[in-house]
RNA sequence: GGGCGGUUAGCUCAGUUGGUUUAGAGCACCUCGUUUACACCGAGGGGGUCGGGGGUUCGAGUCCCUCACUGCCCA
């Protein structure tokens, strides 16, 4: 019978997630048990899985198939967000393509078109989160626009309108032109680009030919300039002050302000203002009382106030109304220079400034609650210098009120009514009415209108930890889940989201589930919060779709399997710090590859595992004693493994699982693949059933600690290691526990390693053959009585077995033709069967006798110092002395060595 | 311009409230090896004094100051 070398994840991840989800292991359902639970970050449901969904997904997962192994009822909600602006963006795109416009179907049609996309190609990515190996409850996946959903949307609205903290507004606003929307300043990104700085000269009224010259770099809103600024303390301008300037083209005479806000160093010094178009510009219009002119159309065209040019969309404006400029004279100097420019997150248009009727949410209070949550660490930051970041999002004079109106169709519709200027809101349309009726007894629904806009994406997400347990329509599921457990997100979207669901859980969970239950268990969403890095390439930019700079995720799967990427993502995957990832790009294409070398020491590990599980099952096994090498080595892997796994468990509550799953690697690799399995390794091919047992019950042990990283070869493994009962599978196996282990076998085994090496080393350096027998000898001392002796059966055969030696025992003298070295702090001797060069072997003795001569003149310069051992816990005292005594010996060994 | 990080082996990064044998890992590198689990392998080795300078301390990669470089956020 041939089983294959080699591990082939393909077959393996489909049949166990297969079962996984047969067996229904990932569903959860309120019961005695101690819940765990995660939301997962709702992905845009336009999205398709990206580096960045790999890493933060992967970390839940092991988080949940932790806690599920340690027998919490583990769930974790899946789900995706509507992304009002990406999807209405593709479905008006998809529409337009079959000759359809938005405007002429209204909403209705639209919202069915929206609905039907979202159906068709909407959640691709849960199903790529599947082929990860996530173990989400499919059954509660969730979906922003779902009704349930929209509903506690609505309600929170009316909800904070009867609270006040909603309000309209005219207000400048980021305007994106192509989206039609407003964007709040996070959605916008600005960097810096090249612009025309260009020089206009305004005559000053009442004189024939004395100008003003300005620096601009939008001339196609001159004719909605309202005042010309200059500094009050500008000598070059003193005398024009109470004077008026004519406005090029337009002849429209406007008032030169004084304020100091005017920047004397830049242009000329002069700035012409226009309230309608630029954010400072308003506030200086707001200051001086200045009229606004509004000149541009919402899709970005020119109106009628611009006189000239009109509909012509603004770039192209620009470029006329410069020639328009220079044709009169009035345009003196063009001149390039870099400035920063806000773009839309979601359509790349340059933002516009514009004033707009908005509602908006005030932030004041709620942001220093929910700042408040984290200081006081009832929300817990990993890393926990995250919260700096938070702090300065978050203190007052940063916090701006939260625009959330969008001019969208896609998403909850704004559930307010006006009659002329009254407002009326509420959760339909009847309540509405019969608010107005109270005051106008005679209204009908046609006299009402409802607002055309809808809600933010993000005013769905804020309440994601509460809503999707149902928590607006019954507490039932809420009472058990919430507060959520731990968060895993990328710290870009910690204002965006993160900050606003710590705001919305302390502003609606107790009326939702009642004061008593909020003082007992707490208000947060969540009780931690770990931020993953971006996953950056080598040029440490960020991978993006845009950017063309990250593999595809499905491709790395399929190279590498799930557990390699896994293991890729997480074994440089520190919390908090980017990741730089190891995707290299194809020289000549400069495309980048879908490789990565990372992930191919995680498919290697599968390999590792895979095989080491294939050795076990090629031996045979029989009911005899087993030999002490065996017997040792038993004891010592059983010591390691208990040790290890008080590590692992430490390393998980840190929320380090970076360096839980290296741990293990190293278990897995070197403890029981490279010494533990050479040293039971039979000679004879059979092994004791004690041994094989044993061996079996690591080999569990170990499976079942990694699964959580690397769910699937864990699985499979568990599977050939012994016949399992139906329902018997590591997922629901229990982890470990750390047990006590014997900490002097574990220096005594680790002597032994180390003398093992240097015999190896030897055999090295002077081209000795490994299976070459020689022989090991060591000076009776104390400690090496006890290194060889009863204490330790099975340290000599061990010795023996894994050094290929014939003969290793104690002695009194030196041996003859032996080279002398270090073994603990006793001398070691080993007989070779060539002639030794003495010289050579003094000289390198010498060298490791002066550095510890070196290190033991530091360690008693420390002891000497009446301060230290004063004022440094004993603890470490006493280490120092251990050190001074080793050392001590050490050198005493290797002096007696040289003679 | 303001704020927050980072600077530890060739590369990517750990290093927990300053103290466990004068710094660790993975990769890369060098040497040796077709010993039947695995060449998706085995054995071994070299390599850093922790960005520069100053300070606090019995003791600093770990705290403070300063300079340099670098990244991000905001304006």
């Amino acid at each position: 019978m041939s089983t294959p070398k080699t591990y082939q994840a393909n077959e393996v991840e489909a049949k166990w997630y297969q079962h996984w989800l047969e067996k229904n292991y990932f569903h959860s359902e309120p019961d005695e048990r101690e819940p765990y639970t995660i939301v997962i970050p709702p992905p845009n449901v336009t999205g398709v899985l990206h580096m960045g969904h790999m890493l933060n997904n992967t970390i839940q997962d092991v988080l949940i198939r932790k806690a599920r192994l340690d027998g919490k009822n583990a769930c974790w909600v899946p789900g995706t967000d509507h992304a009002s602006i990406a999807t209405e963006a593709k479905v008006v795109k998809k529409l337009r393509e079959q000759g359809i416009k938005k405007s002429d179907i209204g909403r209705e049609e639209f919202l069915e078109h929206a609905f039907a996309w979202k159906e068709e190609y909407g959640g691709k990515i849960l199903d790529q989160l599947q082929k990860l190996g996530a173990s989400c409850d499919w059954e509660r996946t969730r979906f922003t626009m779902e009704p349930k959903l929209y509903e506690s949307v609505i309600k929170v609205f009316v909800d904070l309108y009867k609270k006040g903290k909603l309000y309209r507004g005219l207000r400048m606003t980021n305007w994106d032109p192509v989206a039609q929307t407003v964007l709040s300043n996070e959605e916008v990104i600005h960097s810096d680009e090249n612009k025309n700085l260009y020089s206009v000269r305004y005559r000053v009224a009442g004189t024939e030919d004395e100008y003003i010259i300005i620096a601009t770099s939008r001339p196609e809103t001159i004719p909605a300039d309202t005042a010309l600024a200059v500094h009050p303390e500008d000598e070059r301008y003193t005398k024009y002050h109470g004077m008026k300037v004519v406005v090029p083209m337009v002849d429209r005479e406007i008032p030169i302000i004084l304020d100091e806000y005017v920047d004397r160093e830049f242009g000329t010094g002069a700035l012409k203002v226009t309230p309608a178009h630029d954010m400072n510009d308003n506030e200086l219009g707001e200051k001086h009382g200045l009229e606004v002119i509004d000149l541009l159309n919402p899709d970005g065209t020119l109106n009628e106030n611009a006189k000239f040019f009109v509909g012509m969309d603004r770039d192209a404006a620009r470029v006329e109304f410069v020639k328009k400029l220079k044709a009169s004279g009035d345009l003196l100097e063009t001149k390039g220079y870099r400035t920063s420019v806000g773009r839309s997150e979601r359509t790349d248009a340059v933002i516009e400034p514009r004033l707009t009727m908005q509602w908006f949410l005030k932030m004041d209070d709620l942001a220093a609650t929910a700042l408040g949550a984290v200081e006081s660490g009832e929300v817990k930051f990993h890393p926990e210098n995250m919260i700096n970041m938070y702090r300065s999002w978050l203190k007052p004079e940063n916090v701006r009120d939260w625009p959330i109106s969008r001019q969208l169709w896609w998403g909850q519709r704004i559930p307010a009514w006006y009659y002329g200027e009254e407002i009326y809101v509420a959760e339909t349309a009847e309540e509405a009415l019969a608010q107005a009726q109270e005051k106008h007894p005679g209204l009908s629904m046609a006299d009402l209108t409802q607002d055309e806009d809808v809600l933010d994406t993000w005013f769905s997400s804020w309440l994601w930890p509460m809503s999707v347990f149902h928590g607006w329509q019954s507490k039932e599921e809420l009472e058990y889940y919430y507060p959520t457990n731990d968060l895993v997100t990328g710290w870009d979207i910690m204002f965006f989201w993160v900050a606003r669901m710590i705001m919305a859980g302390y502003e609606f969970s107790e009326d939702l589930l009642g004061k008593e239950f909020v003082d007992a268990k707490g208000r947060m969403p969540f009780r931690n919060v770990y931020f993953t890095g971006m996953v950056r390439d080598e040029k440490r930019r960020k991978m993006s779709k845009s950017l063309g700079n990250s593999p595809d995720a499905l491709e790395l799967l399929a190279n590498y399997g799930a557990d390699g990427v896994r293991f890729g993502m997480l074994s440089s995957a520190a919390a908090g710090n980017d990741i730089v990832f190891d995707a290299p790009l194809d020289p000549k294409t400069k495309q980048v590859l879908n490789e990565s070398e990372l992930c191919n020491q995680g498919k290697k590990f599968c390999n590792k595992i895979f095989n080491a599980n294939r050795l076990i099952q090629g031996f045979s096994v029989a009911d005899r004693e087993p030999d002490p090498t065996a017997s040792l080595a038993t004891a010592w892997m059983e010591a390691r493994l208990n040790y290890s796994i008080g590590e692992v468990d430490r390393l998980m509550g840190e929320y380090r699982i970076s360096d839980a799953l290296m741990t293990l690697r190293s278990l897995i690799w070197d403890d029981f693949c490279s010494w533990y399995l050479e040293a039971i390794k039979p000679a004879d091919g059979t092994l004791s059933k004690q041994t094989y047992d044993a061996t079996i019950a690591i080999f569990e042990r170990l499976m079942t600690l990694l699964h959580p990283f690397m769910p699937f070869v864990t699985e499979e493994v568990w599977h050939q290691l012994r016949e399992r009962a139906e329902g018997e599978d590591c997922i629901v196996s229990s982890w470990p526990e750390a047990g006590a282990f014997d900490a002097a076998l574990l220096k005594r085994f680790g002597t032994l390693q180390q003398a093992v090496s240097h015999v190896r080393d030897v055999r090295n350096q002077r081209g000795i053959n490994q299976r070459e027998e020689l022989k090991l000898f060591i000076k009776r001392s104390a400690e090496s009585e006890e290194l060889l002796g009863r204490q330790s059966a099975g340290a000599t055969s061990f010795l023996k077995k894994s050094g290929v030696l014939t003969e290793v025992g104690l002695v009194e003298e030196a041996p003859a033709n032996a080279l002398p070295f270090l073994i603990g702090n006793d001398t070691g001797y080993l007989v070779l069967n060539e002639t030794i060069d003495l010289a050579e072997e003094r000289a390198k003795m010498e060298v490791e006798l002066n550095r510890l001569r070196g290190f033991l003149k530091g360690v008693e310069k420390k002891l000497s110092n009446e301060r230290f051992v004063a004022n440094a816990p004993d603890a470490v005292v006493a280490l120092e002395r251990k050190k001074q005594a080793d050392a001590t010996a050490k050198i005493a060994s290797l002096e007696k060595m040289l003679g």
